[in-house]
DNA sequence: CATGAATGAGCTTTCATTCAT
DNA sequence: CATGAATGAAAGCTCATTCAT
């Protein structure tokens, strides 16, 4: 977390700096990214960055803290409410807001990959051994409702499945960002929608 | 390529260092791998290691040329001549021997994905120069060739699903290694086969 | 071009290290010069010198700045307005300056000497790049307007004659530094001009 | 002095040696020339190099033995008999012998430019400790002479002239290997003699 | 709250020389 | 007499972090 220091600073300033640093972290990936880039682009001194962060993954741990809490916000009411609808129009949700979000913010998206660049470093696990678990198994009891609805065929490896679903969120959205320059638009739905006629012709009962 | 010198070590020794070496970049990507530790580790000098390598650049090539090589005998028959069998064979036998490969060496495995993590690094592209085109056009091409068959629906959208197999290839062998210990097994050929499935029902004519 | 920090250091602690420097660069070449006995002569760290300037090159720019500044002062009004006078003169003026400077400053004159141990080193050239043509071109040109004046015989080779002033000019300078520890005096500018004598009698008209 | 094993050797396999150290020498002054090129270039193993000489500073001291031994070759009747004969003669055949030996041994020529190169490190002293106070010496005598002679006249510094004539031969060599490329031709002879000429007026009585 | 100089362990790489075989 | 692997001190340089002001 922040110092202290860090909030009391005009907020102009404070967006400076967050700005700086998304640009950093958009461009280099946890170990590459340089303290001396981000204090020089901010135009603030190096012993002032230290006054408002511990360290350098002080910083990045609050990057993603932003990020995740504007990520909350693409989360629609059916995420919310998943038991509500059935499993492939929770998953639909799920696509497009992530293209969404991508498209909005590329530079989280950005961060996003610098990110899975360095799997498996210390850094990696530190956050994600909060935050994985949740993700995994968000996906797992998806399936396991929908296995119980009626929705998925019994025979379905629910682990691997739900593994794979998040791992192919991961890959579509990456594959919007980097083959995908438009803005979001009605083509991308339909593509969105070809992929889960497929899951659904893939998994379904 | 690694100097003559290197060739004639005692091969007790010269496996020592490939032992070491294999370590290291499992452990750590090309970057943050140290030349020092490699040195200490294998317990020669440094004067020596660059008498039997040219640089850290040389070691880390040569490292692939040996992963290459052990890849190269899983490739089997069917992946040989793909053009003989339907789609979801030659696409299963990828699936069952990038598993097996990993399951069987899995640093090797490892140092993949410490690749990946330099993904926009000047090393990064000087080895992808060479294979990368192929491998990305590789599953363009299988896929196309089934829409002509017949074996897909002309409605897939090629480029994205050709990415998106590829990227799942990546994330299944990720899966097993992750999550699965045991040796390579009946059980999962089934899931392997379960995947297809479903790949065939997704996409399938 | 040392950095920023370099100037905002107490004056004090700034001489040190341009003593320091002064003293590596007139006891070792350019590339014998080592930035490790730098720090440790001047009692800093690594890190510090690095931080004042860019590299091992910048810091030697810097000398060679401060060297070439210095040698300005000693330009004398003949210099600067060398077709007020007689060639002779002129030359006269160019060898007692440089032996005024080589004396006052004897460092700067071995720092020059070692310069030129380094001949045909990328450095070198870098260094000439911008003013190696003008002081070759300078004796030409001295000499054809000299010609044309009648100050000197039409039979010299004026391309010979004016490699070798200069090269005296060198060895004249080298000469008082190696062999005459006093100061400036009287005798010396008596030999100056018996060899502008000598010079006179050689090529006059 | 090379140990005895290199004496041992078949002639063939020693000449091969020595060119290639000529070579070395002449392409890179002695702490820029290096053991391992020369053993590569030999195509013989660094172990042999180090059963014929004592260090790198043996290989080097070795080859201006040689050079001295052929330089001797170009001593004229002339030279040896200085006292039959007017100063400006003897000088004459000094820079005629100097020209004739560096257009003949261009090579030769190199190694004492690469020479002249390290003045001042250890190694060009360990040289000149030797050979210098009698090449120093031998001018000033020659001068001393003439003056007795009444071949030059009273008023000039001895000590600078002798050293001045021998740095200009210095000179004049190197700039017939600069200058010009053509072969020993009348035209230099005409160019020393003019050169002669002004050195006459210049100090002649 | 701001500053920026200071730090030093770490990095990769070079090369003359030694010595066991 | 030949070999070539082994050595290790030294090189230039980087960078997150600290701390006195």
């Amino acid at each position: 977390m922040p110092k202290e220091t860090f909030f009391n600073l005009p907020e102009e300033k404070r967006d400076l700096i967050i700005t700086v640093v998304i640009d950093e972290f958009a461009a280099y990936n946890f170990e590459r990214a340089s303290v001396n880039r981000i204090v020089s682009k901010a135009g603030i001194s190096k012993g002032s960055l230290y006054q408002y962060f511990e360290d350098k993954k002080d910083i990045y741990f609050y990057l993603l803290g932003l990020i995740t809490a504007e990520k909350m916000k693409y989360v629609s009411p059916v995420m919310q409410n998943p038991d509500a609808h059935d499993i492939y129009t929770v998953i639909r949700e799920l696509y497009v807001s992530g293209i969404r979000f991508v498209l909005d913010k590329p530079q989280y998206g950005e961060i996003g990959k610098r990110f899975m660049e360095i799997k498996d470093s210390a850094i990696y696990n530190e956050v994600m051994g909060e935050n994985m678990p949740a993700a995994n198994q968000y996906f797992e009891i998806l399936l396991e409702k929908a296995v119980a609805n009626g929705e998925i065929r019994k025979s379905v490896d629910i682990k691997m499945f739900a593994y794979l679903i998040g791992a192919m969120n991961t890959q579509l959205i990456e594959y919007y960002t980097v083959y995908v320059t438009d803005e979001f638009d009605e083509k991308i739905l339909e593509t969105v929608d070809t992929f889960i006629d497929f899951l659904k012709n893939g998994i379904g009962a």
